[in-house]
DNA sequence: CGTTAAGCGAGACGGTACGTCATGTCTTGCG
DNA sequence: CGCAAGACATGACGTACCGTCTCGCTTAACG
């Protein structure tokens, strides 16, 4: 049964299909690939509803971000700092690298260099959610008492700026050694 | 009087007032208005002459990149590693964050999120470069005896590695402070 | 207190708002500008309302003008042909070129050029009963006997046919030397 | 062998394909099928190039009853303005009502009544130019002496006046009689 | 020392996508 | 049941750039 519209509102089925069809040809086809008209034909919307609730197809991306990254990335609780980072930053390389959520972030990354409202936007709406994760596994650890006089925001700089750096910038890929390598940097 | 051709090889005027009008666009508009019909506007050259020697407008900016970055960025050689890093750091920042150069690397790293090829030549001939720069501070301390068994690679990595996550992902600035507490890190 | 509908019948409310919406966007703004959502706008009704019960806008202006012009233009009985006309004629150029009515007739005129539907309609709405008013006069000369063999429809285009020639294709104004000569052709 | 544009002005050849694109557009689906769209589709030729020759679609149909008109539409010179008019008047109801060339002179006076910019350039260039040739007998007639004080305007008015208000107004088909009717009176 | 071919400015061309506007259909809840 | 409200699929609008092309001028190496 199509839905066409009603007084209370926008259509969720639209809306869902509007995040999917996005998500499906940034996947398939790279940021270049992704148009309004395109995500219109795909998800079976019209292009008009798309623009009455998203300003760009940037939006939509931040969307599909937010709606997606809330079922993934939950960080361990094995006891130990160096054990919980050691079970999360491969999770977050793996997340940032290989799947479809991180190939979103990656393109939002790169827009947020064109635009600074959508910086604004990816740091409020995607960073700053990835960041709690990474500071929840120091901030049990500080609570456990390892690391009594620690400055969380500091450390989870140093923990995962050198591999967002990896990811964006050198394209180096993110290997055990190296995740080894900055765990001990930290706990030393 | 104005330049229209000869026979043997490109006009150095052109190919200069091309870089320079694509800088100044950037700069001025952001990357989204950055075309190359606005290029050869502005730089009183005909679009031919743009396609003829450059693929696309991000080509354009890795030239025009290369060719100011050369001129820009010598770290410093104060005898320890602490002082050097303590000079360079701040000036590499300043480097990325204020100045048109700065601007016009992350353009291309965004754009490099968007697109393999122009990923592979962003890291050719911008990340290299600026990596061998960070590279040389290091490899001085080392060949002064300073870190006898320092993975440079690893460690080049630790240090600017939040750097730039501060500046293309969170946006937060880059303190004095920040800067101290990588030193330490790298030097503890 | 606006009315929202009722179990019986349609709103006479909203029908006459709906047409003297069309008829004042029409002289206002032009055929182009009128729209069925300009009328539902300035109408204060639901587009919905419109299209339930008229099928086009243009049948909204059929309407519209048929409530009108039947307050308009009563033909003169002045006793002799030659008054009736001298007097009828101008009237009948003024309705067409300086009226509201008149604006909104050649406005189906010209719609009636894209759409055989709409000159049927056109044809059988408007046409019709002006040539209703424009026989009376001949036909009021015949009963007089002034014309005992007169072909009355033939009579009509020759009188009317000129005047509103002049109205939709040259554009020239309708003098009273004009009239004169189009009345002494007939009566001659 | 395309031509893709050169520095000496447009493409003869793409506006020849626009205007018999239109031309062929409008008598197959009437005007509202007209779109630019449409006319660029069946051309083979981009919008942009429609756009930079013509402001709109009525500018179109405008060249393309200008470049067509003038190859139709000769007037007789048999010698006496009765036959001369006897042969003239069918062939231009004839031209209005069965060419394609009518089907564009009638949907142009149907849009130039609802656009004053159209009524201007209707009449420069469709209305005049076919005044031109009704005039032509008449005045060829007064040479003659057949008619000394004859004021050729209002006769052309009287003459073609009650034709195009049966194209254009009732409908109504254009007979033998009716045309000798309008001779007759003319004449007498 | 004139020929001639490459580089150039100019700009029209076939395209693709943009973001807007109006159409006519639909669903909902109030009166 | 009629209505106001308004979301929806559709499709054309007019614009902005893309990358390709042709043209005629300028200019320097070659014949």
């Amino acid at each position: 049964m199509r839905h066409h519209g009603n007084r209370h509102g926008r259509s969720e089925q639209a809306r869902q299909a509007v995040l999917e069809a996005a998500d499906d040809i940034l996947v398939e086809r790279g940021f270049a690939g992704v148009t309004v008209e395109g995500i219109a034909a795909r998800a079976g919307v019209a292009k008009q509803t798309i623009y009455r609730w998203w300003p760009s197809k940037v939006d939509i991306l931040l969307d599909a971000f937010v709606d997606d990254m809330n079922e993934e990335l939950t960080p361990p609780d094995l006891g130990s700092l160096a054990d919980d980072l050691a079970a999360y930053l491969p999770m977050l390389a793996t997340f940032l690298t290989e799947t479809d959520e991180g190939a979103v972030f990656r393109a939002l990354a790169g827009q947020a260099q064109h635009d600074p409202a959508v910086a604004a936007r990816f740091r409020d709406e995607c960073v700053l959610p990835l960041r709690a994760r990474d500071r929840l596994i120091l901030q049990r650890a500080a609570e456990r008492g390892e690391f009594a006089d620690l400055d969380v925001e500091a450390a989870v700089d140093q923990l995962v700026g050198p591999l967002y750096y990896r990811v964006l910038v050198t394209g180096e890929p993110i290997t055990r050694e190296f995740i080894d390598g900055l765990v001990r940097a930290l706990v030393a």
